[in-house]
DNA sequence: TCTGGGGTCCTAGGACCC
DNA sequence: TCTGGGGTCCTAGGACCC
């Protein structure tokens, strides 16, 4: 049996964790930059306030409803995510976090000792709710896949109240029934539209479908997608965790950059990101795609980008920093208003197999790079960085409507008065 | 005044090779 | 009657998720 445990609007219901006067109003989150709306609180949902939307398009009406936005708080929703899953971990031995408000929970060998799901499950959101004060949704199924979606059904239907249980084929076809093929998980808009062509528009239209005709007609995914719904487990933590293929960090600014110092600083910020990302999953990068534009929503768009290919693989923050300054000269254009800015790693290799080129020196410094992660893990972040990563406020992100950070900085921490 | 997120994986199609 | 292969690598764009 697997569960999947998620929160209700976590970024808007993190909000109201620590300000209870916005607990019963309408609540949305932005984006970085503010630019859409990424969180949307179940009062505000009643507004159908659309998701992703730009904000500048949303402002007027969300003022005129009286609608508490905020911006995206990420010092704060990380302490309560690694709080939540905290809670939610001692439910199972067998956690898989999946994003900073999901995590899944594999029960092999609970049979004998939980026999009703349904108060299991209602036992995890009190838990969560005491301790932490954020609701959560919570839905088992027998794969990964029925689980997101009992998980739906205990959110978003009707007489669930939190919890929902798909444990036979009859469970499934009921809640599934209900669901519209693109609730299910790994199904969007765009094959939503070409299955409703094939008249499958609920969940349950799409589990009656021959997996492998499917893949023919679109993909891999698809096929695993329809065995998960028959309740065939396809996807599985239960081996060693899949490292990633590819890393990327990229970012708007928060306002135009025109300064090539200043695009420089940002780059090399991502450097660090990606090379810290590379080393906590223990592999290195063969190439690494350097790219920088202007708005795409304005006229003669600018675009440059790079792939560029080291002679030894590598995960060294500095070396990634040294690509980027190499090609810095091509990507600036001056004049450009740059919008956006970015690094990725792909072609990733793990570090066990590196194979060491005889001709070339190797510049990474793996004992370095893991100091250096020490040392920030315990001090804080950036507190020892790359020199070019010289913060600039120019870039920095656009955070107008941001609420403190009540849990990770000192001068932020509520005080009771008496 | 101007404003539009971030991350990962998949796939179709082109270029090239023998 | 008419007909011309198959594999690999690369890349841009598509699609999905939250």
């Amino acid at each position: 049996m697997f569960a999947l445990v998620d929160a209700v609007a976590f970024y808007a219901s993190a909000e109201k964790v620590f300000d209870p006067s916005i607990r019963k109003r309408p609540v949305v989150v932005l984006t970085n930059n503010d630019g859409c709306v990424c969180a949307v609180s179940p009062e505000a949902r009643k507004l159908n306030v659309p998701k992703f939307e730009p904000y500048f398009k949303l402002r007027k009406f969300l003022e005129q409803h009286n609608v508490v936005v905020r911006s995206s708080n990420y010092e704060l929703y990380a302490d309560l995510s690694t709080r939540m899953m905290n809670v939610i971990g001692r439910f199972c031995d067998n956690q898989y976090i999946y994003s900073i408000d999901e995590s899944f929970l594999q029960f092999t060998g609970f049979k004998s000792i939980i026999d009703d799901w349904h108060a299991y499950g209602q036992d995890i959101r009190l838990a969560v709710w005491r301790e932490t004060k954020l609701p959560v949704g919570v839905g088992f199924g027998t794969t990964p896949t029925l689980s997101k979606a009992a998980n739906h059904a205990a959110k978003k239907l009707e007489g669930y109240n939190g919890v929902a249980v798909i444990d036979d084929d009859y469970s499934a076809n009921e809640i599934l029934a209900k669901m519209e093929v693109t609730d299910v998980w790994g199904i969007g808009g765009r094959l939503g539209k070409k299955l409703n062509m094939m008249r499958i528009y609920t969940a349950l239209d799409l589990k009656k479908q021959n997996p492998k005709y499917m893949r023919k007609q679109f993909s891999v995914v698809v096929e695993r997608t329809i065995e998960e719904l028959n309740g065939q487990v396809c996807i599985s933590w239960d081996d060693v965790k899949q490292p990633k293929q590819e890393i990327f960090s990229t970012r708007s600014f928060g306002e135009r950059v025109t300064d090539v110092h200043d695009l420089k600083s940002s780059l090399s910020t991502h450097c660090s990101i990606v090379g810290k990302k590379l080393r906590e999953q223990s592999s290195m990068t063969k190439q690494l795609i350097i790219f920088a534009h202007s708005s795409p929503h304005e006229d003669n768009f600018y675009k440059r980008s790079f792939l560029y290919e080291f002679p030894v693989p590598t995960s060294d923050s500095r070396v990634l920093a040294n690509a980027v300054n190499e090609v810095l000269p091509q990507l600036f254009h001056n004049g450009v208003r740059f919008y956006k800015a970015g690094i990725g790693a792909i072609e990733l290799v793990s570090e066990q197999f590196m194979q060491a080129d005889l001709f070339t020196p190797t510049l990474n410094n793996s004992k370095l790079m893991n100091s250096l992660d020490s040392i920030n893990k315990v001090f804080g972040k950036g507190t020892i960085r790359l020199a070019s990563e010289q913060q600039t406020k120019s870039w920095e992100m656009k955070r107008d409507f941001l609420s403190p950070r009540y849990t990770t900085r000192w001068s932020d921490i509520p005080k009771i008065q008496c």
